[in-house]
DNA sequence: GTGAAAGCGCTAACAG
DNA sequence: CTGTTAGCGCTTTCAC
C-alpha cells in the first residue's frame, strides 16, 4: 500500500529506507549519518548525503523527536506580539536558543487567555523541548499552567511566587525609582505619576518606587494620576487631569511611553507650557517609538533582549538538569534613557542614546 | 523498559495506552473518543474523559502526525516581527486558521536569509499541515524556497513571477496613486517623493503609482529623494534635503512611515515651516505608532490582518485542494488614513480614524 | 460499537 | 564501522 501510494502521487517525501535503498547502505547508516557522522567512514557519509541530496529528503521530525524523545524546538507563548518588548524577548531568547542548536517557536496570545492556553497546549502536544511563557495573568496563569503542562518551562516577565517555575522578570520597582531620581536630579519637586490600574503588578511596583524616590528627597511631593489603561488615549486623558490639577507640576512620571506620549501630545498644546522647561516626563518601556516621536521621549528601557537570553539559559538548563535544579527567579535591572522630553535639546550626546 | 523508566521517573506522560487500561476500554477507543466522538457511546466517551482527565493524559501530536499523516498547525515565516506589518498578517492568518481549527506558530527571519531557509525548515520537518512565507528578498527566495520545501505554500506580500506558488500582495502601485491623488487633492503641485533605496519591488511600485497620479494632473511636477533606507533617521537625511532643495516643495509622498516622521521631525524645526501649511506629508505602512507621534502622520494603510486572512484562507484551500488547484494570487488593496500631517486640525473627523 | 493488529518514519541498542 | 531490530504513541483498517 505504501508503495502503490508513492507511486500513485508521484514522489512525495522520501524517506530513510528510500535514502538507504539508493545509497545502497542500511538505513542505521543513514540515521548515523546525519545524527552521529563521527560513526561513519567518509566516503559512505558523502555518499549518503549525495542521495540525501538527490532525493530531497527531510527528515520527518514527527518520527524523530517520537522515536529520541525529544525534540530540539522551544516553543514561547507571547502576551502581545504587538509590544515591541516582547518581541525584544522573542529576539534574544531566539539568539541564545540558536547558540545551542534549538530553534524557536512563536506563539501569540493576543492578550487572550483563552489562547495563551490553547497555544500552551499546542506545545505540551508537539513535545517540545521545553517552553517560554510570557504569561497574561500571573494568578489566573498559575493555576492553569500547571495543569496543562509538563514540559520544561520558564517563566518570563512574572516572577512566580511559589518556587515552581524559574523565571526571569525586570526590576520595576528599580525603574520606577530611577525614573523619579532622574526629575529630582533635574531639579523637578512636584510629581506626578500617571498610568493604571494600579492593581497590575508593574504599575503596582513602579510606582512604590517612584515613592521611594520621593520619599527621599524633602520637598519633593507626589500627586497620582490613575488611568483605566496604558494607551495613548489613556495618556491623553491623564494629560487634561494634569492640566486641570490645582498644583504646579513639574515632572511626570509615565508608567508607559504610550501613556507619555499621549500626556505630551496634550501638554503641547497649550500656548503656555513647554517641554522639558515646564513639564518634563518619562515614559517606560522604551517603545521603538519613543525615540521616534517628534519630542523623543526619556525612558525606562526594559532589558528585552537580555530577559530572553536568561530565560533560555534558565531553560536549557532546566532542560539538560532533567528538572532537577532549584527555580531560580533572575532580576535585571532596566536603564534610563534620557531623551528631549525631560532633558531637551541640552545635551547632543542623548542622540547616541536613541538606538539603545 | 518502558514500564521501568515509567516507575522511575514517577508518572511522565502517560499515553493512550494508559488511559485505555484506565478506563477499561481498548486503545482504538479512546483514539475514537478523541477523534470520532459519534463512533463512541455516550457512557463509553465520558468513562475515557474521565480517565484521561484523571490522568492529566495530553496527546502526543508527533505520534499523532506521523500515523495520521498530517498535522493541524501552519507556520509562517516572518522577515519582520518588529515590523507591525507583519504582526497584523499573522493576526488575520491566525484568526482564519482558528476558524478552522488550526493553529499558527510564527518565525521570525529577522530580515536574515539564513534563518528565513532555517525555518523553513523547521516547519518541513515538522511536516506542518502548510507554510504561509512573508519572504525577504524574492528573487534568492524563489529558487530556495521550491528547493527545501514540499509543503502547501503561500507566499504573503510578495507577487510569484511564475505560477508556482498562490500569494496575496498588496496593491503598491495604488497604494503611492492614492497618496499622490491626495495630496493633488488639497491643491498641492510640487511634490517629493522620498524612500528608497528604489530598488526594491515595492517602492519602485509606490514611486510609479505617485508618478501616474502627478502625470494626469497638469502643473504638477514631482521630484526624488531617493534614501538607502527606511528608518527614522533615513527619513532625517531626506528631511535635510528637501530643506536645502532649491525648488518650493508644498507636499511629500514618503515610502514609510518611519521616513515620513523623520522628515517631519527635520520641518518642524524649521521655524518658518508649518505642516501642514506648507508641506503636507504622507507616510505609508500605518505603523501603529504614525497615528501616535504628536503629529499624526497620514498614511496608507496596507491591509495587512486582511492579507493574512487571504493568505490563510489560499492555503487550507492548498492543502484541501491536494495541490491540484491554479495558484492565484490575491491582490488587496490598500486605504488611505487622513491625519494631522495633511489635513491639520481642518476636520475632527480624522480622529476617528486613528484607529484604524 | 469495540477490540486487535499493522504500520507511520525514525532512533538506539546490539550483533556482526 | 555497518546492518538488524525493537519499539516511540497514535491512527486506522478489519474482524468481532
Amino acid at each position: 500500500m505504501t508503495d502503490a501510494r508513492k507511486a500513485r502521487l508521484g514522489l512525495p517525501q522520501p524517506n530513510m529506507a528510500d535514502v538507504a535503498r539508493h545509497a545502497g547502505v542500511a538505513i542505521g547508516t543513514v540515521s548515523n549519518t546525519l545524527n552521529n557522522p563521527e560513526k561513519v567512514r567518509e566516503p559512505t557519509r558523502r555518499r549518503v548525503l549525495a542521495s540525501i541530496d538527490a532525493l530531497g529528503f527531510v527528515r520527518n521530525d514527527a518520527a524523530r523527536s517520537l522515536a529520541a524523545g525529544s525534540s530540539d524546538t522551544v516553543g514561547i507563548v507571547l502576551v502581545d506580539m504587538g509590544n515591541s518588548f516582547f518581541v525584544d524577548i522573542a529576539r534574544g531568547a531566539e539568539a541564545t536558543l540558536r547558540e545551542h542548536g534549538m530553534n524557536l517557536l512563536i506563539a501569540n496570545s493576543d492578550i487572550e487567555i483563552e489562547k495563551q492556553l490553547s497555544y500552551l497546549e499546542v506545545f505540551e502536544q508537539a513535545r517540545v523541548a521545553g517552553i517560554l511563557l510570557a504569561p497574561l495573568d500571573p494568578h489566573i496563569t498559575k493555576s492553569l499552567v500547571s495543569k496543562a503542562v509538563s514540559r520544561p518551562l520558564v517563566l518570563v516577565n512574572y516572577a512566580p511566587e511559589d518556587a515552581q517555575y524559574a523565571g526571569v522578570v525586570a526590576d520595576e520597582h528599580h525603574g520606577g525609582y530611577i525614573a523619579a531620581r532622574h526629575l529630582i536630579e533635574l531639579g523637578r519637586r512636584n510629581l506626578v505619576f500617571a498610568g493604571g490600574p494600579f492593581q497590575l503588578q508593574a504599575v503596582a511596583e513602579r510606582l512604590a518606587g517612584v515613592r521611594r524616590a520621593v520619599g527621599e528627597t524633602a520637598g519633593t511631593v507626589l500627586s497620582l494620576v490613575e488611568t483605566t489603561g496604558m494607551n495613548i488615549s489613556h495618556g491623553r486623558t491623564a494629560g487634561e487631569r494634569i492640566i486641570a490639577q490645582e498644583e504646579h507640576v513639574d515632572g511626570v512620571v509615565a508608567a508607559s511611553d504610550l501613556v507619555a506620549i499621549g500626556i505630551i501630545q496634550v501638554l503641547e498644546q497649550q500656548p503656555d507650557l513647554r517641554i522639558p522647561e515646564d513639564i518634563a516626563v518619562v515614559g517606560y518601556d522604551n517603545n521603538h517609538f519613543a525615540s521616534e516621536s517628534t519630542t523623543p521621549v526619556t525612558t525606562i528601557s526594559q532589558p528585552g533582549e537580555e530577559m530572553g537570553r536568561a530565560a533560555a539559559e534558565l531553560l536549557i538548563a532546566e532542560i539538560r538538569g532533567d528538572g532537577g535544579a532549584e527555580k531560580r527567579t533572575v532580576v535585571l535591572r532596566p536603564h534610563l534613557i534620557p531623551r528631549r522630553s525631560t532633558i531637551g535639546t541640552a545635551s547632543p550626546a542623548d542622540l547616541q542614546n536613541h538606538t539603545a
